[in-house]
DNA sequence: CCCACTATTGCTCGAAATGAGTATAAGGCC
DNA sequence: GGCCTTATACTCATTTCGAGCAATAGTGGG
């Protein structure tokens, strides 16, 4: 009845560069680590401890020790979700305290090179089916057919068929096509099916040979919490105009372009865009010019602050 | 270092009676009652513990309690927020553990009349300038009126300005128009511009003479979780069919626009309601009729499953 | 049986948003 | 200058949205 809770804060800390969405990482300390995957050195979000005898608020207690950690300051920053489930913690097991983690979205927009063994790494390592900028995607072909063999393997008609809904809801084979915010359920219904590294390594077990895994794992369920924070991102992304936290103050309209369509992960249509942020007033021009844009000069733009006054949902909607 | 922390789980159990959105509230213990408030037996959210020895995830844990407490199982439920402020719970001042809450919304049709001192009240008793059905709200205009004079009370122009802001974002004066998402940041308007109770029992003062103050208090911070559960269900609304976890399975579509006004706060235009959720394939007649209407008799509509593959955001959008 | 009343249902119409395409402008580079 | 590249300006058909008009099918009163 008095087993003891100790309450972890998580950090899911994204920037972009190089048109590539980047997550922060840190290496996993070999004494943590868990049992199926002892040896491989996996990485996780960073994260520290909630001192409830010190930190007044949580977010503060997050701010501070990502502070200390990464030598500078978090700008925007939203609570995403707690995580309690038993057994997600393998230091849980020997009778240890239960490990509540609180996980925390944040953008940043410079990439500071992380000290204390922390390193950017893109997103679409871990969850590559969620990057669909380019043309013709091999992995999600595999994954529609793994998906497909799962679900034919179901008991009886009925789960048949309720798992073969779920993929196509989850993969975008409907009718209503793919929908850019289903991230955690995509990971969670590979998860089920056994098709990431988790799935095995959480129950102790090593998976069959030659049965296919996506993506790069991560320690403990990190994948899961960073699979949920790329799911707030690119959700609130439609109605509030976050992407400027990710970006420079002034930009082009191709590189905003670019900086929304690395965290789609879709590719859009340039002209449409264009119009979108323009007349849509969430952007403003400076008067100043790029020049080294490759062709014609292209004229750098600001975030237009009084759009918060004009319009509800001021971002931009419909990925 | 070492402070204890204890974990609670509260409740925001929804339901719509009478086309009034009413949420479960139970007795405050005296026990535990806020210093300002002495006295006054303050509704608050049901909450129980949660038991690290015993319950394999939160989840199930908030299920298992409610389902002591009211006799029934509750249907949809999600988690909302971790609120984990120091001093939110009075409990805390005498050296005692600091309290973590973890709120969950959770969605029911029919409304057993609880027991345990537990009792249906309608939402906007708590927040009462959420609820704009009705053509013209008084409270409405002395909310504003309060605001302002808050607003120029501001030490220097610059502030003066930023509230001002807040206040038309938030009660929608601007061109955007009155959002119904915004729940949660009208509530911590109110609150931080001292027009609530809590704002003043929170720091063991009682109000000056005469100072407005809007909507019931409720124990705690409990009325802060109520904005966000309110304001979370209004947002999924828009895209996701939530309200069928709220009506019987057969309904009329004045019944359904009913339910979905109660929730959301505004009156719909009646033929357009109809067009969106018939024409957007969200619903589908039975063939039956419903005669008690007092008019034309109505067909009767269930939800049409099939949705969730054919639309992206199924739901009842633009509010 | 006709009529007033009520609420449902069907339809129209213009404004606005959306998706996709064509055309033009302004740089650098050979 | 000619060519390549990217930015920017317009166009057009389609869909969605907000608002109103009209017809329909019951009830209850005279």
């Amino acid at each position: 009845m008095t087993r003891r809770i100790v309450v972890g804060l998580n950090a899911v800390i994204f920037a972009v560069r190089d048109e590539d969405a980047r997550v922060l990482t840190v290496d996993t300390p070999a004494a943590s680590r868990t049992r199926g995957s002892a040896g491989a050195g996996l990485p996780s979000l960073p994260s520290g401890p909630f001192d409830p005898a010190h930190d007044r608020t949580l977010e503060l207690s997050l701010r501070s020790w990502v502070r200390q950690q990464a030598g500078r300051d978090l700008g925007y920053v939203e609570q995403l979700y707690t995580f309690g489930d038993e057994g997600r913690d393998p230091r849980e097991r020997a009778g240890g305290p239960r490990m509540l983690s609180i996980a925390y979205l944040a953008l940043t927009q410079d990439l500071p090179e992380a000290e204390a063994g922390g390193r950017w790494m893109s997103c679409y390592q871990f969850l590559p089916w969620e990057d669909r900028r380019a043309e013709r995607l091999p992995v999600l072909d595999a994954i529609r057919a793994a998906l497909w063999a799962w679900a034919a393997k179901a008991g009886d008609a009925n789960e048949q068929a309720q798992r073969g809904e779920r993929i196509e809801i989850c993969f975008g084979l409907s009718g209503a096509g793919w929908d850019g915010y289903r991230v955690l359920e995509r990971y969670e219904l590979l998860y089920g099916a056994g098709l990431t590294h988790e799935a095995w390594s959480d129950r102790g077990r090593s998976p069959p040979r030659a049965a296919p895994l996506f993506g790069k794992p991560m320690a403990y369920d990190h994948r899961r919490i960073l699979a949920t924070g790329l799911a707030r991102l690119r959700g609130k992304l439609r109605y509030r105009p976050l992407v400027f936290e990710l970006i420079e103050e002034q930009f082009t309209l191709a590189q905003l372009q670019r900086v929304v369509e690395a965290l789609s992960g879709l590719r859009l249509h340039k002209q449409n865009f264009r119009r979108l942020v323009g007349g849509g007033g969430l952007v403003e021009k400076t008067g100043r010019i790029e020049k080294r844009t490759g062709g014609r000069p292209a004229e750098l733009f600001r975030f237009r602050r009084e759009v918060l006054r004009e319009r509800r949902a001021p971002g931009v909607g419909a990925l």
